[in-house]
DNA sequence: TCTGGGGTCCTAGGACCC
DNA sequence: TCTGGGGTCCTAGGACCC
């Protein structure tokens, strides 16, 4: 095992140990809060924390700001407590996915077999590319060479012969580091570990595993496996099992698809009256709609996900008799499992909208509609207005059009917003 | 000022079909 | 009279990840 954290910033200095280490694991180090202050420079030194909110939490925290215990999820206002003179940054979606963007095209450079995890992290097998680029270690000193040289940006680096290996191995270089764990290495590296450091095992497993005694992961390695069933289930105990063997076959999977779409929002405070959560639903279907439009995705289930003040959660689902991208239909949807729900008095604190079910829109039988027959073949008009009003948004801006419903609800009317956006639009004349 | 928002995967029970 | 067995789809909830 060799840390070289200080490794200097060329290709193919690397000369430990790393035979047998396809894999790579990537991991930005504190990505959100270093793109911010990539963005504003004058920040640097300073703890940044990006989250917020009303009811909002950690989403990222600058090294600076860990050192006073800020940590990732944390509500902000323990956050600020451990550290009042932090920055506190909105979250700048936009940013993040554009940065992401610059770091996947430098991986993709190396090989295509790269499977991202979230925006700030990937797996590669390089298996393919030691011929063109030299072994593992040398490429992995060589991605954080180029990803700082190129983008201002550090990465630390897990280098191994398994996926959960890696990924484990770039936690503990962080920040700025990268860490081989040889085939040889691997029991001695992963034995001692907590078993709440395995990619899977969170509280409440772990909870589970130190009832059984379980508290390090050579000892999940020798506990019958029909005990481990018993206590975290059939899938999780095998998969476990394995895992503390250092057996993780999986490979990269470059060209995963997504599976969902969704959004949900907690509101600044509780929502009480079924229009004021309509409204709401609304809003997030259009939002979903949207996504599963811009992605030629159709949807064959519609959900609803409401929180109580009490942080009590349900979530119901509806599988529709056939596809949809309407953001009409999967409001409707969304309402009637609302309604559906019966609430006297409810008090609100999220709501969430899903689609799922998703497929390719050329890969699925056109529906037979009353409006596709009554219309002599047009498509139907709700798809005709939602392809409008994505045309109309991707010209003049987002908060273009609307639905009446939604305006005036923060005070902006239609025209000014369509006229604010407008700058941030693409610049076609109209 | 307790507890975001985007996802994936698993489990368990029931309906339904052959 | 005493109730198969396997497979798939659907739904609700929950654990987990970043």
């Amino acid at each position: 095992v060799g840390r070289s954290a200080d490794l200097p910033r060329t290709a193919g200095l690397f000369d430990g140990d790393d035979s047998g280490c396809p894999m790579l694991h990537v991991d930005m180090d504190a990505f959100f809060a270093s793109v911010e202050i990539k963005k504003r420079p004058e920040l640097r030194g300073r703890p940044v924390v990006v989250g917020g909110g009303q009811r909002g939490v950690v989403a990222a925290a600058s090294y600076e700001a860990r050192r006073y215990g800020v940590r990732s999820a944390m509500s902000m206002s323990q956050a600020l407590r451990r550290c009042p003179q932090a920055v506190v940054l909105p979250p700048d979606r936009a940013a993040y996915s554009a940065a992401s963007a610059q770091v996947m095209a430098i991986l993709r450079d190396v090989t295509p077999l790269v499977e991202p995890l979230s925006l700030d992290e990937a797996f590669l097998d390089v298996s393919g590319a030691v011929r063109l680029y030299g072994r593992p270690g040398a490429i992995a000193a060589a991605i954080r060479a180029r990803v700082v040289d190129q983008l201002g940006l550090t990465c630390s680096v897990g280098v191994a012969p398994t996926k959960f290996v890696a990924k484990l191995a770039s936690a503990r270089c962080k920040p700025d580091g990268m860490l081989v764990v040889p085939a040889a290495g691997v029991l001695g590296f992963l034995h001692p570990l907590p078993v709440g450091a395995l990619w899977g095992v969170g509280a409440r497993t772990t909870e589970s595993l130190h009832r059984l005694g379980i508290r390090t992961v050579a000892d999940l390695s020798q506990t019958p496996i029909d005990t481990l069933r018993r206590a975290v289930g059939v899938a999780a105990a095998d998969h476990l099992f394995a895992l503390a063997q250092g057996i993780d076959p999986r490979p990269v999977h470059p060209d995963e698809v997504e599976k969902s779409i969704s959004a949900d929002r907690t509101l600044d405070a509780d929502l009480t009256a079924e229009a004021e959560v309509g409204r709401e639903l609304l809003r997030l279907s259009d939002e979903v709609g949207r996504r599963v439009r811009d992605r030629s995705f159709v949807a064959r289930t519609v959900g609803i996900k409401i929180r109580f003040a009490d942080f009590r959660t349900v979530t119901r689902v509806r599988t529709l008799p056939s596809w949809t991208a309407s953001t009409g239909e999967i409001y409707d949807t969304a309402l009637e499992l609302y309604r559906s729900l019966h609430l006297d008095q409810p008090r609100i604190r999220l709501v969430g909208v899903k689609c799922e079910g998703l497929r390719e829109a050329g890969a699925v039988p056109e529906q037979l509609t009353l409006d596709l027959i009554a219309g002599g073949g047009e498509i139907p008009t709700r798809s005709r207005a939602d392809q409008a009003i994505d045309a109309a948004r991707l010209r003049f801006g987002s908060r273009a059009v609307q639905s009446g419903t939604l305006l005036g609800d923060r005070g902006a009317p239609a025209a000014s917003s369509a006229s604010r956006s407008d700058r941030n639009a693409r610049s076609d004349p109209a």
